[in-house]
DNA sequence: CTGAAAGCGCTAACAG
DNA sequence: CTGTTAGCGCTTTCAG
C-alpha cells in the first residue's frame, strides 16, 4: 500500500536511519546523500507515517474535541477557535459530536482515549457531578470544558449567571419592570439554569419580583398557549422577554409578530449567545454575546498550558475555571419602556414639544 | 504514562498474547482467564492504543476532513452530516479547515497523509485543475469532493447550474422581468459562477437580456454605490435580487430597507443555501435551498464504498459526480410583480371588487 | 485454550 | 557522516 522508510532506504542504497535523518535533521546529512533520499521519497510518494513515529514518542499532538453539535452555531464558532489555536501549535483535531447524550459522551472519551489524544477539551452536558471527568482526573487525561461554567474543573466559558443578570439590567435600565424570561430546556443545561438565576439577580436588585421561568418548545411554529395567557392584557402583560439564546427569540420574534404585536413597539425582546446573523436581521436582534470563539481559543490556550507546551506568557494567572467577558449588544428589538399614559399622550394630535 | 498490554498480562499473571485474545476474541479465553484479564484491565485503567493496533492492520479508520471555515453554517451542517453518517460505520474525524487558501489546502493533505487516514472528504477552493486532487488519485488514497460541483473526480453537491436556473425561474414565473444577480466574490468559488450560469439560463430561456453580475464586498455595512445606481429609478431598477448566498441576501435586506425600500413590496430577494435561520426570521428569507447535512451523509456514503465497506444496497448507481435535489423554499421575501399602473390602481381609494 | 516470537514504521542510542 | 540495533503497543502465526 504505502511506500515504508525501509523502501526509501532500499531505493536510495542507504540505511532506514539515513532516511529518518533526512526527514528529521536533514542538517546532519552529507548534501549528496540528502538528495538522493530526497528523490526517493519523491519517486516513492513516500510520507511518513505519524503512527509509526508516535509509536515511540509519548506526545501524539492529537487534541480530542467533543461538542453536542455543530448545528448549533455557537459550538461551530467555539469549534472555529479551536482549531485556529491548535493549528498554530501544530496540534490535530479529533472530532466527536454527543447530541448532549451521556452514552455518546462516555464513547467518545472512550474513542479518544485509544487514539492517544495528547489531551481533550469538551462541552458536556453536565459538568459539575460527571463521572466521566472524574476518570479522567483519575488517570490524568488533561481535559478543558468549554463553555460549560463550573469552578469544580478547568474550564473556559463567560459568567453565565452575570451575563444574565447584566442583560436583563440593560432591560431594567430602560424602564421596563416586567420582564419574563424564556427558556429552551432547563433539564439540557446547567447553562440555562445559571442564566435564569442571573435573572433572578436582576429583578431582586431591582426590587421586583421574578416570574417563573417559562419553558417552551424550541421547533414550533406557534407560540405556546402558556406564553399567549401572558400575552392577553395590554396593560399587565410584560413589557420585555429574555429569551435564554438566540434562536429562541427568533422563533419568539417571530411568533409576536404573527400575533400582531409590534417589536420593539409592544415588547422587547432580549437573546442570549449573539449570533453574528443576529446583527444583520432587518431589525437587529439585542443580545447577551458570548465570545465563541475566543471561548475556544482560551480553551486550547489552557490546554496547552496544561500539556507544557510554550504558550504566550502574557496569560499567567491560573484559575481552575476561566470567565471570559460579555457584552450586551442593544440592536433593534429592545426600546424603552413607555408609561401607558405617557404613551397615549404622544399619540395625541398636538403635543407640545 | 499509560499501562499498556504488557502491563496487564504481568498484573493478572498470563501472555500479552492472551490479553489481546480478551480484547479481541474473547469466545476463545477460557471464562476464569478472561474474568482475571478483564479485572486486571479494570484494575489499571487500560485502554488499548489504536495506535499500536493501526501499525499492524492497513485500515486507521480515519476520516480526513477538509473544509474552508465552520463560521458558514452551510460547512458546519454538511460536518455534521459527515459526522452522524462516518460514526455510524466506527469512523472517525479528523478535521481540518483551509480558509479556502491552497497552501493550506496542501499542509492539511500532507498532515491527513502523515496521519494514514483511510480516504478524505474534502471542499476545495478549485475542483476543476487542482494538482492536490490529481496527487491523491496518483498515490490512490480514495476521497470525495464535498459541494464542489465538476464531473472530473468524485464529488457530491447539487446541480448549481440548475439551481440557480430554477430559482430565478420562480422570480420569472411571478412576473419579474429585471431581476439582478448579486455575488460575493467569484475569484473565490467555482460554485458562484455556476449559479451565475443558472441565472443566465433562466433569463435566456425566458427571452430576458441577464445583467452583468454585481460582485459585492461581503461585510459592508451599507449597500455599493454600484447597487444603489441601480435601484434609483423606480420605474427602471430591478424588481427582483437574486442573491448568490443568503448571508448576502439578508445583509441586501437589511441595506434595502435603510434604503427606503420595502421587501418585499418594492423589490423581491431571493438567496442561496437555504441556512435554517432564514426561515426564522420575521419576514422568512426565499432561498434556492440545498440538503447541506445530505451532502455531507453521501460524501460518506460515496466514500465509504470506495473504501469499500458493507454499506446500503440501495445506493447502487455510481456516477463520478452525484447531484442531491435542491429546492427553491418560498418565503415573505418575494413577491408577484405587479405593474406599475395596476398598482396605482390599487392605491385608488375606491377600487372595485 | 495459552504462550513465544515475529513484525508493523519509525526513532534514538551506540558504534564505527 | 552513516549503519546497526533495540524497542514503542499491539496482532498474529505457530507451537504446545
Amino acid at each position: 500500500m504505502h511506500a515504508t522508510i525501509r523502501d526509501v532506504a532500499a531505493h536510495s542504497g542507504v540505511s532506514i536511519a539515513t532516511v529518518s535523518r533526512a526527514l528529521n535533521t536533514p542538517e546532519l546529512l552529507n548534501a549528496e546523500t540528502l538528495a538522493k533520499v530526497r528523490e526517493s521519497i519523491e519517486a516513492l510518494d513516500f510520507m511518513p507515517s505519524a503512527r509509526g513515529r508516535q509509536l515511540r514518542g509519548v506526545r501524539t499532538r492529537l487534541v480530542g474535541v467533543i461538542v453536542p453539535t455543530l448545528a448549533n452555531p455557537v459550538f461551530a464558532e467555539s469549534l472555529q477557535g479551536i482549531d485556529e489555536a491548535a493549528s498554530a501549535s501544530d496540534y490535530r483535531l479529533m472530532l466527536m459530536t454527543t447530541a448532549y447524550d451521556s452514552a455518546r459522551e462516555r464513547r467518545a472519551i472512550e474513542t479518544l482515549r485509544e487514539q492517544r489524544v495528547d489531551g481533550l477539551i469538551a462541552t458536556v452536558a453536565d459538568a459539575e457531578s460527571n463521572p466521566l471527568l472524574d476518570e479522567l482526573d483519575r488517570i490524568h487525561l488533561p481535559y478543558v470544558l468549554a463553555h460549560n461554567d463550573t469552578v469544580r474543573r478547568a474550564a473556559v466559558s463567560v459568567d453565565n449567571r452575570r451575563a444574565a443578570r447584566d442583560g436583563v439590567f440593560a432591560l431594567l435600565q430602560r424602564g421596563h419592570k416586567r420582564v419574563l424570561m424564556l427558556a429552551g430546556s432547563f433539564a439540557e443545561s446547567d447553562r440555562a439554569r445559571l442564566r435564569y438565576r442571573g435573572y433572578e439577580n436582576a429583578m431582586l436588585d431591582a426590587g421586583l419580583t421574578p416570574y417563573a421561568p417559562l419553558e417552551m418548545d424550541f421547533n414550533a411554529e406557534e407560540l405556546p398557549p402558556s406564553l399567549l395567557a401572558h400575552l392577553s392584557d395590554p396593560l399587565r402583560r410584560p413589557t420585555a422577554l429574555f429569551c435564554s439564546n438566540d434562536r429562541l427569540a427568533m422563533i419568539v420574534i417571530r411568533g409576536l409578530r404573527h400575533a400582531g404585536l409590534s417589536v420593539p413597539g409592544d415588547i422587547s425582546v432580549l437573546g442570549f449567545d449573539g449570533i453574528p446573523l443576529g446583527e444583520w436581521l432587518s431589525t437587529a436582534l439585542s443580545s447577551v454575546a458570548t465570545p465563541n470563539r475566543e471561548i475556544g481559543r482560551h480553551a486550547w490556550l489552557r490546554l496547552a498550558k496544561q500539556l507544557g507546551l510554550p504558550g504566550d506568557p502574557d496569560d499567567a494567572l491560573d484559575p481552575i475555571a476561566f470567565k471570559l467577558p460579555h457584552s450586551v449588544r442593544i440592536g433593534a428589538t429592545i426600546a424603552s419602556y413607555i408609561e401607558p399614559a405617557a404613551r397615549m399622550a404622544a399619540l395625541e394630535p398636538e403635543n407640545p414639544a
